[in-house]
RNA sequence: GGCGCGUUCGUCUAGGGGUCUAGGACGCCGGCCUCUCACGCCGGUAACACGGGUUCGAAUCCCGUACGCGCUACCA
């Protein structure tokens, strides 16, 4: 119990305060390993990683895994793997709930020790009866007190351990997003914090949990908004100052409900194999519930530097996949090439179904479609044409453009563009010009040929690019390609 | 049901009594650019939940209503 005792209070502000420049900020991310990473759970980690940067404080990550059925080790390496991939780094940890049992016992000792707490021999159906009997009388229930004087010692059968709250305790605190909050102690009763199974009530755990790892701000989701007050008061039974609290406000699917695993796509790991970049992941979610004036765009840096607790909307914000997409494409844009190569091509191939080599075409091309694709799977649906062994024809695109009428164009440029050299959009611009002239036809009747040949599809960058993209003996084979389409149909 | 919290354009938000005939961004619509698709640029649409107060003056403060959300477990 020593250790708790040590817990430093970190300077008590309001919405409106600021903190000391360098300061003993801990704060800590405390998931359960469901097998993902939720986004919600990924804004709070966010969150609780910005503040600890922002304040030159520390994270804490610790794993909630006492559901023993659903927290395998590769549950875990999921949370773990989804906030690296947002270069979410944390200091210490990860801790295991699971392996605190003995800290969690020992806490409960304390306070039963000192009377804070007391055995209770109720039953979950007595409980119930008398529960039932209090609502239908008009009542409103909380634990009775049956066993609060009763002095059952350790050898009263089953029971299970209750806090002893004072009634007009009132457990209030100034929350760092919501401000003043609390509520009266006899509005709870007397909670039970062991059960008759020995095992501690999450409410005790994370008490223990936090006053050992001198936890000094915690941030989490508003739906423990109202588990605090009880929690506040466990903080008092075993002496410890509280730490501060910041509850951010809920993600919201589509149509403002409530996220749902099916309806909505809830985690970060679906995003990413969507082909989502971390930054504007990290950028997205930073910017549900908190805001910087009229600013969008933030690094994971600029995050670190500027976010501040007190910019923290209390209103629950709804997840906009077109807000993600947006700021997705200005990534891609500004990605130095090397890496959005190396970002590209396991997308790529996946795509293609089989490897890809890297090439000179290939880089060309991810910088013309950086302009035109959202995801990189986007990018990399339209990039199969450079690396694809029998390039199929969009039905429609061939029905419409790889007409009779188009054969002698294609023909003519076949010709031409054998002479081309060097192989090089500018070098290959003037061949369009004088293949145009000559037919007396329109830039559209000349490319929209070309493109689908070269692609199979009517849109793609520019069409010299696009030649240029592919090699020289693969352009002219396609044209052919396609003269031959035309001549003898599919 | 009880307790708590929330409510500004479709969405994320700025805004802490006058400078708000409410600003930005995404989306949407229109235009320009143009070999397609994009990008870019220009322009437009669109909100203070409702009702009472307080005040010379309210998106901003107070009360109520409605709606939404959270908690209300020997779950976490």
């Amino acid at each position: 119990m020593r250790k708790l005792l040590k817990i430093r209070q970190v300077v008590n502000q309001g919405r409106s305060g600021t903190l000391p420049p360098v300061s003993d900020v801990r704060t800590r991310f405390a998931p359960s390993p469901t097998g993902f990473l939720h986004i919600g759970g990924a804004r709070t980690a966010l969150f609780n990683w910005a503040f600890a940067r922002r304040h030159g404080g520390r994270l804490v990550l610790r794993l909630e895994d006492t559901d023993r059925e659903r927290s395998t080790r590769e549950a875990e390496e999921a949370v773990l793997e989804g906030m690296r991939w947002l270069d979410l780094d944390w200091d210490e940890g990860p801790h295991r709930q699971s392996e605190r049992g003995e800290r969690h016992a020992e806490a409960v000792e304390t306070l039963l020790a000192t009377g804070r707490a007391y055995r209770c021999t109720c039953t979950r159906e007595e409980l119930e009866e008398r529960k039932q009997a209090t609502i239908a009388a008009g009542g409103k229930w909380t634990y009775d007190g049956r066993c609060r004087d009763a002095g059952h010692g350790p050898d009263c059968g089953p029971h299970t351990v209750r806090l002893r709250l004072a009634p007009d305790a009132r457990l209030a605190w100034d929350d760092l997003v919501f401000g003043p909050s609390g509520q009266e102690a006899r509005e709870i009763g007397d909670a039970i914090i062991r059960r008759s199974d020995g095992a501690p009530l999450y409410h005790l755990a994370v008490v223990v949990d936090d006053l050992d790892m001198g936890i000094s701000h915690v941030i989490r989701g508003a739906d423990h908004h109202s588990n605090t007050p009880l929690q506040l008061a466990i903080y008092a039974a075993l002496d410890a100052t509280p730490p501060q609290f910041a509850h951010v406000p809920l993600i919201l699917g589509d149509g403002g409900k409530k996220l749902s695993k099916r309806m909505d796509a809830v985690s970060v790991q679906h995003y990413r194999s969507a082909g989502y970049l971390d930054d504007a992941m990290r950028n997205w979610l930073v910017r549900l519930g908190w805001s910087h004036g009229d600013r969008e765009i933030f690094s994971g840096p600029e995050i670190a530097a500027l976010f501040e607790l007190a910019n923290v909307s209390r209103s629950s914000a709804q997840a906009d996949p077109d807000k993600l997409a947006w700021l997705n494409q200005h990534y891609l844009k500004q990605m130095p090439r090397p890496e959005l190569l190396a970002e590209l091509t396991p997308f790529l191939e996946q795509a293609l179904g089989h490897a890809v080599e890297p090439s000179d075409g290939l880089a060309d091309l991810v910088d013309l479609l950086r302009e035109r694709a959202r995801t990189l799977a986007e990018m990399a649906e339209q990039a199969t044409f450079v690396a694809v062994q029998n390039l199929p024809y969009d039905e429609k695109a061939a029905a419409k453009h790889l007409k009779p009428a188009a054969r002698p164009l294609l023909e003519a440029l076949h010709t031409a563009l054998a002479e081309v050299d060097p192989w090089t959009p500018e070098a290959i611009e003037p061949v369009f010009e004088t293949v145009r002239a000559r037919h007396d036809v329109g830039m559209g009747k000349l490319a929209q040929p070309v493109r689908v040949a070269l692609t199979g599809r009517a849109a793609s960058p520019g069409i010299y690019e696009t030649l240029a993209v592919l090699p020289q003996a693969t352009a002219l084979a396609r044209i052919a390609e396609a003269i031959h389409f035309i001549k003898h149909g599919g």
